[in-house]
DNA sequence: GACTAACCGAGACGGTACGTCGTGTCTTAGT
DNA sequence: ACTAAGACACGACGTACCGTCTCGGTTAGTC
């Protein structure tokens, strides 16, 4: 799309580099608001203005950082011949939950970020949040076609409430384990209601 | 437990009255981080050290400020004759959403602080968080037993859930109305799996 | 002069006593700025009150306090038979000396002090500086009727003189000994300018 | 000495004038200790931290600025031919004298600083008082070459008791005038023990 | 091979907010 | 009337970050 400039210093990606890699060093050893900005330039031994160029706020580059560290993880559920809705869920829901127990100060301080800018907030929720949704909304709707989710319920609040569960666990920093996994998939697939 | 405080100049409620007044006057008309601690004690008239002897830091005394003010929102929603479970619960959520459609930034911001501060984080849960999430369980433990709710699902399971509707939501900015009060009713209280 | 007071709770002559003695405690282990009210009022015991009835300053505390204990410094130096001017002038500077040397940093700090505040300045000049210049300035005159020192000469400024050179190396921080004493007193009374 | 830093954005010069100028501008106004460093950077237009980034405290700021100010004042009083010692004392004083009248106020607040802090006491001293004093004392051995000065007197001793008659003035908030001066002269110069 | 323009390191700058400290006044209950 | 205790209004302090800025040096491509 862009031109590609024709001269000048080309921009140093290990600058760039460096400084998503001091940012996810620092936070997992001090809290999200205690890591400054001058603490990351210091880390990477980069200019204060080398990130600026790149980046508008600490939480972008956060959000860059934990972003390209982790983008594999949670690999859409598909729901492949021999496999039960249920099944599927439980794995996607572990793989979520596995990951979270590593980064999950950081995920924390990303959604708090969130609530404080309004831009931050768009860009995590574009990228971050929107994505995961509609992984469990998609496999919902297959659900649907299944048999093995009523067709009468909305997959939509189905999903807010799964991801609700544990964003609620997590900001409240409560344990999300296996069993959770299962207790969800189990709730969610398996009960009557009466 | 303590003995009353004999001597000295007694506290002047007024001051923390007017100090969680201005706090809230100003949260209503700026974000919560652009509200400084120097402008709450302008606009209380009250000296610097007077909130900080009654507050350790912005956000207890913000909890505070909203926990006084609105500590009869939400009454316990308790089954009463000819209720049922379904309309009970849709009534509390109308209220809590309608709450937070009101005072929802401010929440937002205070589910922010708990997550950058472990202390005030503890002082939130006990105080906001618990006692609601109790009041769900209990409501859906009454269900058990009038035969609205089967006695095989989790009632733990299934109030995070519910409140984690409601958090994933107010946290990425959605819409909390009626109309999702009665969904998420209907979607515990009404259907069948499949 | 005072009507005694008739009705009423008397003075506790001892708290003031105590606060006078906590000055001086305080101030022998810390420069006179690091020494605050708050300090003292602790250190005595007693309420901030009780020192503010008495005393409008922490200066004016420290100047009675220092005025007490020391009244009996510094005899008025008085000419009796036998004994030469200079010889006088020489004990008496000792004795001054002699008490800077364990005093030093607590005149130092007044004199400080009387830098900062007109009414502090007027109550030290009056009953600290006035009195030993005129001690000296009263001798100087008795040598000149004893012919000791030259009538043309100014005993006034020749006092300012004498004082001058202590407050000078006091407030430089250098050393008051005998054998200063014993050249001041030489350069006084037993030298012809050329 | 020093290699010249050749990184970094340099110092801007202008801010640091524009403190010295402004300390100076409101020491004329009012008295040392009410002029706050926060209306020092306000008058000069310039960050906190920039004041801090080139003093550690308000003393050291105003010995500089008084310093710069004033360092051609009193000129080495030096001995040229034709002029006596006595003279040249004298012209020297008054200049002193002169200067003091316009500034008095601020060199006793300096003085004052320098006994409420061992670090800015020693700059005060080896920057203001001991080049001051060497001059003297030069002049004194100077005079002791030429005959108006015997030999027998102690230059160090003198000199200290010339700025001891008005650092005791200057303290106590007596006069320095031209008469004083010449009476100073005189004494050192001109007297008789007897 | 020199030019050139974007880049980089370093760090000073104006600004804002912070939590702490000390002051002198006040308001109680108790002596 | 006085004390002990301590809360209060006020104001200054030095620190910490922020995002912007201004340098001198350092690159690759392009002429």
């Amino acid at each position: 799309m862009d031109k590609k400039r024709s001269t000048g210093r080309p921009v140093n990606t290990a600058a760039g580099t460096a400084l998503k890699a001091a940012a996810l060093r620092l936070l997992r050893e001090n809290a999200y608001d205690k890591v400054s900005i001058a603490a990351i330039i210091k880390e990477a031994n980069v200019a204060r203005q080398t990130l600026y160029n790149r980046w508008d706020t600490k939480a972008d580059l956060v959000l860059e950082a934990v972003f390209e560290q982790t983008h594999a993880y949670a690999a859409e559920p598909v729901l492949e011949a021999g496999q039960s809705c249920r099944w599927v869920l439980e794995r996607f829901l572990m793989d979520v939950f596995n990951h979270l127990n590593a980064e999950g100060d950081i995920v924390r301080a990303l959604i708090a970020a969130a609530q404080q800018d309004k831009a931050f907030h768009d860009t995590f929720y574009a990228n971050f949040v929107l994505p995961r949704e509609q992984m469990i909304i998609a496999l919902l709707q297959k659900a649907q076609e299944t048999g093995d989710f009523a067709p009468s319920r909305d997959p939509e609040l189905v999903s807010a409430s799964i991801h609700g569960i544990f964003w609620y666990r997590l900001l409240n920093q409560q344990v999300l384990d296996d069993k959770l996994a299962k207790d969800i998939a189990r709730e969610v697939f398996d009960h009557r209601a009466e």
